[in-house]
Formats: structure tokens, sequence, C-alpha cells
DNA sequence: AACCCAGTGATTGACGCCGC
DNA sequence: GCGGCGTCAATCACTGGGTT
């Protein structure tokens, strides 16, 4: 089976000099040069942030961006000194889920789908967006409406990948939303783990204790979760499968 | 009706300024 | 010296008004 899921222009690989200002980042190219990439990951990327480390960005001809470059991997190195790529783009994870999810990847937990809308209003304020909002199949036998909110996963400890990795009042109202949603409709949370040297998905209940706990009362209520593993390379994405949950590890 | 473009909200860490 | 508050940063998706 081929596992790769999406492929694209060969990034270009550089070191981190500095992240600062929440959106940027200043990386010095293998040719010596020294640019200004956008940082679009919202978290403090715990472990990440190390000066010196390999990264990979990618370019934008858009006459409308500011800035041409796009920061999308780092390397990171474990304690046997393996080198792993993490997948820092928060955009790139929903198009990612998007992708796993019209490959049908996920058919053995959802069911067959009709159709995906991106970033639907929802919750008690109408202030919430989904990430998505699937529709079954007619021929599914349940017709419920599916809300997945998806969670860029870059933290790990152990073997274990942890998210969140920092305290997310946001992800903390996402998750009483999605237990909100049911059971009318179905509730599914889907960790996108962006690096491949991780056994098991569990919540960073050291980062965030309250998110944790409704976590678990979410799963409790019925929240499906569906925690996505890949592997990065410079030119394309390979399917790693569904890692287990794994509390108090 | 279809398209285009300007404007805007959401995102959160860093930093400057103010007052004490 | 320090805490709190406000602002700024870049991008994307969406919105609404205007034009073809």
């Amino acid at each position: 089976m081929d596992d790769r899921i999406i492929n694209f222009e060969p990034l270009i690989e550089g070191v981190l000099i500095k992240r600062y200002k929440r959106f940027l980042s200043d990386i010095k190219l293998d040719n010596g040069e020294i640019v200004t990439a956008h940082c679009a990951n919202t978290g403090p990327m715990k472990g990440l942030l190390n000066e010196g480390a390999k990264v990979r960005i990618s370019y934008s001809s858009s006459p409308k961006r500011k800035l041409s470059w796009t920061w999308e991997q780092v390397e990171v190195t474990g304690i046997n000194n393996e080198k792993v790529w993490v997948g820092i783009n928060t955009l790139f994870a929903n198009k990612l889920i998007k992708t796993v999810i019209e490959k049908n990847l996920l058919k053995d937990k959802l069911g067959d789908i009709a159709t995906i809308q991106s970033e639907v209003v929802y919750g008690q304020d109408k202030k919430s967006r989904i990430d998505f909002l699937l529709t079954p199949k007619i021929s599914n036998p349940d017709n419920r409406k599916i809300f997945i909110e998806v969670k860029n996963t870059t933290w790990k400890k152990n073997k274990i990948a942890l998210f969140p990795d920092t305290e997310t009042k946001r992800g903390q109202k996402h998750l009483i939303e999605l237990k909100g949603v049911m059971p009318e409709s179905k509730s599914v949370l889907v960790p996108c783990i962006t690096r491949k040297d991780v056994d098991f998905f569990g919540p960073g209940d050291e980062a965030d204790p309250i998110y944790g706990d409704l976590f678990r009362d979410s799963i409790d209520a019925g929240m499906l979760l569906i925690p996505c593993c890949f592997e990065f390379h410079k030119d394309h994405i390979t399917w790693k499968g569904f890692k287990p949950l794994k509390l108090d590890g």
C-alpha cells in the first residue's frame, strides 16, 4: 500500500535563528541568506524552538503576502540522537486531515461520508467554528451530522503525543461545545500528530489540567477520539496510522 | 447571476508604556 | 522593579458592496 497522503514541491532547508513577535521567525538558508518566514503556529511550540535546529520552509509567490516564506517543519533530536521532522503549520494540519477524510481513511470509524464543509459556525453564541462538518451518506445507518475538531499535536513526552502544550481557553471551549452538540450530532476530536516518534496520544494535563478534565468529560459523554499520525518529509507526507489513547502516562 | 476586491475578525506571544 | 493593560505582528477565510 502506498501510504503517501500528500505530495508537494520540495521545501527549502535552513536553520532556525529565532522566533519572535508571534508570527515571525528568522531563518538562515543553506546558501547563507537570512530570511524572515511567517510562523503559522499559534502556540508556544514546546520543545521545538531550538536555535540552530534544521527547518524547512515553503515559498509563496502571492503578491498579497508581505512575507514570501512560511515555516513548515522543524527537526528535533531524540534521546538516542535520532532525528525526527515535526510539522508546525497548523493550517496545513487541517488540510492534511481533510485529505485523510476525502481518501476515506476514516471509513471504519465514521462510515461513508456524503459532504465535507469547512469552518462552519456553531456553538452557543455561534462564535465558534468547527473545523469540519460532515454529512453521512444516506446509506449510513447512523445519519447524524459529524462535528470534527482538528488539533495540531507536536508536543511529546516519552512515547506519548500530547495536546495541548499550554493553557488553551479556546481548546477548552471547543471541548465544551463538542460535548454540547451530542447526542443529536456526533463529536470527533482528531489530534493531528505531526511526528512519527510516538506510540500513544494523551491529554496534556501538565500544561492545562482543566483541558484534561474537560477532555475526559467529553470522552465519557461519547466524543470519538481519532489520533492520526504522520511522518513529514521534504516533499511529501506519509500516513502512520491511528494511535491509541493513553491516560495518566 | 457571477465575479472581484477591499475590509475585517480570529489567532496569541512579545513588548512598551503607565502607574505605583 | 514590577504588574497590568493595550497594541502589534502576518495570514487566511469570510463578508459585503460594487461592477460587469
